[in-house]
This record gives C-alpha cells, sequence and structure tokens, in this order.
DNA sequence: CGGCGCTTTGAACTAGTTCAAAGCAAGTGG
DNA sequence: CCACTTGCTTTGAACTAGTTCAAAGCGCCG
C-alpha cells in the first residue's frame, strides 16, 4: 500500500497516538495533515484491554463509537427477528467494529472478545462533523461502510455454496487474505473461535466443520492442530471453492 | 410513521418533484426546510422507465448516483470471488438501490427490473455535499446505509436456517413487513421474480420452493396461484419461522 | 394454434445432520 | 506432582431433508 505499513506487523510498535501507531494506513486514511491528524488524536482513547470473552457492546445499547482493533480478535454475534442466534462476523487487528445498527443507532450485534485484545475508541459523531471538513476522512468513513458491506456479501457468498467443503475453503481462503493485507503470514492461520461458533458462521453443524479439517488434511491441504491451521495447498483450495473440484472424500477404510 | 405517509399508496400522486412525491417520507427525509426541499429537487431526476428484464446498472460500473424506485420492483445479483452467481436483493418501491459497491466507488452487483419500473437518480457526490450543511439529510443518509445493512442482515439470518420451510417463511413474512411499511395490503405478496431467482436468494433448488409453496398451500398457510402469494395464517408462518413447529410434511397419499 | 419457458411433480440419491460416545487439552485441587 | 474435572473436539453410525435428474403441466406470446 505504502512505505509505512510495509513491515511486519509489530506490536511493539504501537504508540498512544495515531500517528506513531502499527495501524497507521490500516484503520485511519493515510496522508492527513499533521493538524488534523491531531485533532483525530485528541478524539481517540485506548479502551483497556479486553480479556477472552469479555464483552466489547451488547445488541440493543447506544451506537455511539467505532472500535478500531489494535490487538487480538472479536466475533459478533447477533440473535434475528425470529430468535435464531448466529454468528455474524469476525474482526482481526486493523478491522472496525461497531458499524452495526447505523439505522437506528442501536447495536444489533454484540461483540466479544476471542482473546485477550486492545481496542481503540473512535466517537461517531465527532468523526461525522470532522469529516464535513476533511474530505480524505469522509472517504475513508465511506470507504469503511463499504468495507463492512463487502464482509457481509462475503459472508452471503460463503452461505450461498451448496457444499460443506466450498464454504470452509471460501472462509479459510478469505482469511489468508485479510491476513495479506496486515501483513501477517498468511499460510499459518490462528482460528481463535471455538468450532462450534465456527460452524455457526457457516451454517454447518459442529461435527462437519471437524470433519472437514480432518478430510483437508488427509488430502494435504493444510495442517490443523486444534487452533492453529497452516494451508498447504492454496490452489487446490482455491479450485475447491470454485466448485471445479469434487467433493474432498473420505478416505477409504480398506 | 407521520401524516404524509398515512394513506395508501397511490401512484397517480406521483409527481416531478420531491415535495409533492407519494414517496415522501419513504425515500427522502421528511421535516426538510422549504428551501432544502428546493435544492434537493434540483438534484434529483427521473429515468425513464425501465422494461421487464432491462438492466439498471452493471457490476463494476462506477458508482455516481442511487436510485430511488418509484414504482416496479428491483433484482440485484453479484457474481462472488469464485465466480459463483448469487442473488443478493430485491427492492420494492420506496427502497433504494445502488449502495453496493461504496467501498471501491464502484458497483459489485448488477440490478434488473423484475418488472415496468421507474425509479429517480439522486447524484451521490452533491448528496454527500449537501448533508454537511442539512443535519437531516446527514442522518437520513446514515439511516439508509443501516437499512442496507439491515437487509443483508435479514438475508443472513435467512441463509442461517437450516430448513427450507423455515427460509421460505422468513421470507415471505419479512416481505410482507416491507409491504406494510409502503402502507400496501401485506397479504397479497407479488413475487415478480422466477421461482428460480426466488430459490437462488434462499439458497435452495428452484424444485424445492415449488415444492414449499404446494406444502404450504396444502396446509392452509397461504394460497399460491404463479406470481401472486395470498398468506391465509401468519401465525403459523411465524411459528414455522422461529422452528417451533414441526416440518411441514407433504400431504399423505392413502 | 403452436411453441417456448417457467413451474410443478415424481423418484432415486446423497450430503449433511443428529444423536451418541470416545478422545484430548487445559486447568484445579488434593 | 499427579488424579480429576470440565469443556472442546473428533469419530462413528443411522437417518432425513434437500438435491438432482427426468418428465409432464401450464400459461403466455407470437
Amino acid at each position: 500500500m505504502n512505505a509505512g505499513t510495509d513491515r511486519v506487523f509489530d506490536l511493539a510498535q504501537l504508540d498512544r497516538t495515531c500517528a506513531m501507531c502499527g495501524m497507521r494506513g490500516l484503520c485511519l486514511p493515510d496522508g492527513i495533515g499533521a493538524e488534523d491528524m491531531r485533532r483525530l488524536d485528541a478524539l481517540i482513547r485506548e479502551k483497556k484491554p479486553l480479556l477472552a470473552g469479555q464483552t466489547l457492546y451488547h445488541a440493543g445499547s447506544a451506537m455511539r463509537t467505532l472500535y478500531l482493533l489494535r490487538a487480538g480478535s472479536l466475533m459478533s454475534t447477533m440473535v434475528d427477528a425470529d430468535g435464531t442466534p448466529m454468528v455474524h462476523a469476525f474482526y482481526l487487528p486493523g478491522e472496525v467494529a461497531g458499524l452495526d445498527g447505523l439505522h437506528e443507532r442501536r447495536h444489533r450485534c454484540t461483540v466479544v472478545a476471542l482473546e485477550r485484545s486492545r481496542v481503540c475508541e473512535l466517537p461517531l459523531h465527532e468523526i461525522q462533523n470532522l469529516a464535513c471538513r476533511i474530505p480524505d476522512l469522509k472517504e475513508w468513513f465511506l470507504d469503511l461502510l463499504g468495507h463492512e458491506s463487502d464482509q457481509d456479501h462475503e459472508h452471503l457468498a460463503i452461505m450461498n455454496k451448496r457444499r460443506a467443503d466450498e464454504r470452509l475453503a471460501a472462509f479459510l481462503l478469505g482469511l489468508a487474505r485479510r491476513y495479506r493485507r496486515l501483513k501477517r503470514d498468511h499460510n499459518t492461520l490462528s482460528l481463535t473461535m471455538s468450532r462450534k461458533d465456527l460452524a455457526c458462521y457457516l451454517g454447518l453443524a459442529e461435527e462437519t466443520v471437524s470433519r472437514l479439517f480432518t478430510r483437508f488434511q488427509e488430502r494435504g491441504l493444510l495442517e490443523a492442530k486444534r487452533k492453529t491451521i497452516r494451508i498447504r495447498d492454496f490452489a487446490t483450495l482455491s479450485g475447491l471453492c470454485r466448485g471445479e473440484l469434487s467433493p474432498v472424500e473420505e478416505k477409504m477404510s480398506a
């Protein structure tokens, strides 16, 4: 993207101010003047770290701030109109949570930390006001909304797939793509959510997901050790979610 | 909502100016001053009517305007990253299309008319500028984005359901709710899309949808005559999509 | 009237679910 | 430091809802 983000993610470099933050160019727009950057800095504050399982915000609460994830991972869940619970999204560092519930300015999702995580708070109203004066910020905000919408579309695309192996393949490749954006090693994925939550996100049963990891591993597509997934064969995974390949079958027992 | 929209939809009342438009309060915010309303009017123009099957915009085209649907119905389709086609949304009068592709200001979806339809064009950039001066318009725009996001969430909620009858029930009830918002008769739904498109939207096979309509009808939940659906039993349909009821079984043949 | 496309129906098949139980990892307390 | 508890994950076997393939209806338009 730009010189400032060409290095691998280094948490030690994170600092209190946005200007020095390792996320720069990921969460906030690059190329903002020093003066405006100072104004932004004044608006943003870092919350105290979230422990695994802790809630960032609840569905139904007022939407006042956006949350920039600096470290860790989040999961967004919601209960639909009919009371069915669902997993809506997962957030990685550099991504922004809190955009759900724009409609009535009330969150529709509940967001919890999947591991020890750190977030910065961004007051929505002030950002909006500032955006009228800083075109780059306005663009950034629209991009942010677009990105959120893209994520929903990707989720829909996954749910649209018929076969379970296509869904899991699509999910893993999508995650790898997000890792690449963060300059993380995209071969080694850290699935911080439980198999049950992942299954729920994919619209599958827990057992099906578990079996798929086993089969993918037998086929040499990846190595799965609990939360850690090491991808070995991107090409075949890509082919899978394009539906070009036959289902990944179980090993013959005879 | 407000006094201006308490009457039933009357297409004959539609006029060239927003101030006189029968959609008022649905697409644009009510309670805007006369002066500002005149400015808005100046920005908006009505396109020539779309015939059934005609394309409003193509995926990949630049995102410059929003489209307020005055009459008819639209379908938004997209091809995901892996080349799988999917039906993304349906639009009813008073709803706004064109919000997809906010990310790179390039549409990700292709939108076609399902029947003879009329839309108004709203230049995005100008709306954005005006929004900085008119707080109500800013609120309206955020609400619009929130509404779009809500629709995606509802679609996800449908795809999240396991059983096919739950999905169809949830879709029909959601559509009825939107009819109510428009002051249309929510008992009589006009399914302008083909069974195939509906099946695609629901993540089911065409045949499954067809069978479900037959079974729903046998159970007395609705009357289905091709495109026209008359809902007879909202309570049972609601129970269905809550998963409280057993699957709608086929009639015993003996 | 005739043809074409959409819709419905039928029958066989299959992928995924469900229920049940065993395995494994991590943390707790004796 | 090890036995035990607890929760998550994996495996197994039977079942079933939905798909797929095939063909017949039906309505609409020329």
